[in-house]
DNA sequence: CATGGCGTTGCTTGAAATGCACCACCTGTC
DNA sequence: GACAGGTGGTGCATTTCAAGCAACGCCATG
């Protein structure tokens, strides 16, 4: 939108930090952005950047600006979605902001379902921890986050929160596939391969080990869900995922999953969360709904 | 603001109803406000307002519009009055929506106390009977409300009620004046003057005589309190005022009130009031704190 | 002490918004 | 049924405002 542009500058200077770059990203040249910011700053009687020869950064009065910036440009597309709405032709755009575990089977599965009802809805989904997950709640850049937490007090609205815990990963034709469900020292009996630290299960996975003997550091470590899948598949290697982002149980693919005995596993859970007093646009809320919902009849209370 | 001319503009259409006496207002010609309404409803990808030759009128899309419209314009005024505080000197605009019983003593006596501490700080009051009241919040015209209802659930979020009977008002000699309290009986032995019918404390008063056999009709009715006074100040008439507007008990001006006896009259309300889910400036949450602490003292549970 | 990043500014150019005059239309009135 | 007087809408000339270019001064870094 026209009128919108100098807000979409200012956000784009306070991110980069720099007239320069920010005017670059909106393919402008430096000046430009220096006027608007200059004749933006002049109508509103106050600085909102402090410039400095390494570049600008926000004041006092300008975390003030850039939260209202942001919260107007959010606003604006909460409307338009709002207005489509009402003609009939559902259309708009949905952020979210999950962890990694949710983008094996979940989301895709939900985000499809979603759009094959609603075609016109456009997705972005981001990959993000917890702590980064509020960030971008906090500053707009997503609608809403579904991600795992491991315990502490979120400073955004949880909307749900279901509990998860562990499974163990494994071939199909692996022998401890023949349980049902598994206990932790069982896994142990063979090699064992995990995310590296940082991500949630791995976190829970710790947690789990902290007071048992049989814990041994894992045989080899990856930032590649991938590779754990391949690795997991080709060896008699163990692994371990979120309960959510764990191959079914009964799936016929190459690797399954089981569960682990929940009194191995401290409680992990799954956050459905969008930021305090924040308005979603109709689509944005529809589809939070639909997880909601989703989340609430796979793990009744 | 520059950014926010399309915004004044659609506001002052919608207000006005044609886009020639918005431009007026706005002063600027016709073609320059059918334009820039023009870029907008293109750039949203939908008409607005709906065309007629004897004006316009909002569509649906166009009540969304206006709303956000509204909503953008006070929350920039928001942001300007939170960076102002932050810079130590506190000005900005409260503006108010109350009732006629506020006029005369409770509010300009909280007003002028609270610009002796910030005389930057700008206030706009419009007596408003209670609907008009709830419609200025809807539409951002106001930031808050004191008003008197006598029943039904207010739409808009309801800070603090206090309860309010009401006063007989006479000149100071009457011989009503020598009692402490009064039953409405004893005021009906004078002839009885009253505001029109809808202003609150009429209504009060009327529902006060329901099944009272004393009841008379008025001797006079005015929409004028300054008649009601000047009249009540000159003969033995005796008129009704929601407490908070009637004149101090002990005072020594021209007319005194005596508060009527609480078994004779059906329980009103003044209620404080703000759109739910608004935020308010920094000036305005302020004032309104400060009036929410002065009834909740002067009307202790 | 040079170099490369930064913010800032004077001047010129181009585009976009405005004002003017005018059209087409409907509505009520004489 | 002609006629004002109001409405929204538009082509064209003009003005105003924003963008681009090039250059300056600054400071940290190597």
């Amino acid at each position: 939108m026209k009128h919108l542009t100098t807000f979409r500058l200012i956000d784009a200077i306070a991110r980069t930090g720099s007239i320069r770059s920010a005017a670059e990203q909106m393919a402008q040249t430096p000046s430009a952005v220096q006027r608007r910011l200059q004749a933006y700053e002049e109508e509103l009687g106050y600085q909102i950047f402090d410039r400095s020869p390494g570049g600008v950064r926000l004041n006092a009065a300008g975390e003030l600006v850039i939260q209202h910036v942001r919260e107007t440009m959010a606003e604006t597309v909460r409307l338009r979605s709002r207005i489509a709405d009402l003609s009939g032709n559902r259309r708009g755009h949905v952020s979210l902001g999950c962890s990694q575990a949710l983008v094996p089977y979940f989301l895709p599965a939900r985000i499809s379902a979603y759009q094959a009802e609603f075609p016109r809805v456009t997705f972005d989904v981001q990959v993000l921890e917890h702590r980064a997950a509020a960030l971008a709640l906090e500053d707009f850049t997503v609608d809403a986050v579904l991600v795992f937490s491991d315990g502490g007090v979120p400073e955004y609205e949880v909307i749900l929160a279901v509990p998860q815990t562990l499974a163990a990963v494994m071939a199909r034709d692996h022998p401890l596939a023949r349980h049902d469900s598994l206990r932790l020292w069982q896994c142990y009996d063979y090699p064992v391969i995990a995310a590296n630290r940082g991500f949630g299960g791995r976190t829970l996975l710790e947690r789990s080990l902290y007071d048992k003997t049989f814990a041994r550091a894992p045989v080899l470590e990856t930032n590649s869900f991938e590779y754990l899948k391949a690795h997991v598949a080709a060896t008699d290697a163990v692994t371990f995922q979120i309960q959510i982002g764990a191959p079914d149980p009964g799936g016929t693919g190459e690797i399954v999953s089981r569960p682990i005995d929940a009194r191995d596993v401290p409680g992990g859970q799954l956050l459905l969360g969008k930021k305090h007093g924040r308005n979603l646009s109709v689509a944005a809320s529809r589809f939070v709904e639909d997880i909601r919902k989703q989340l609430a009849e796979a793990y009744p209370d």
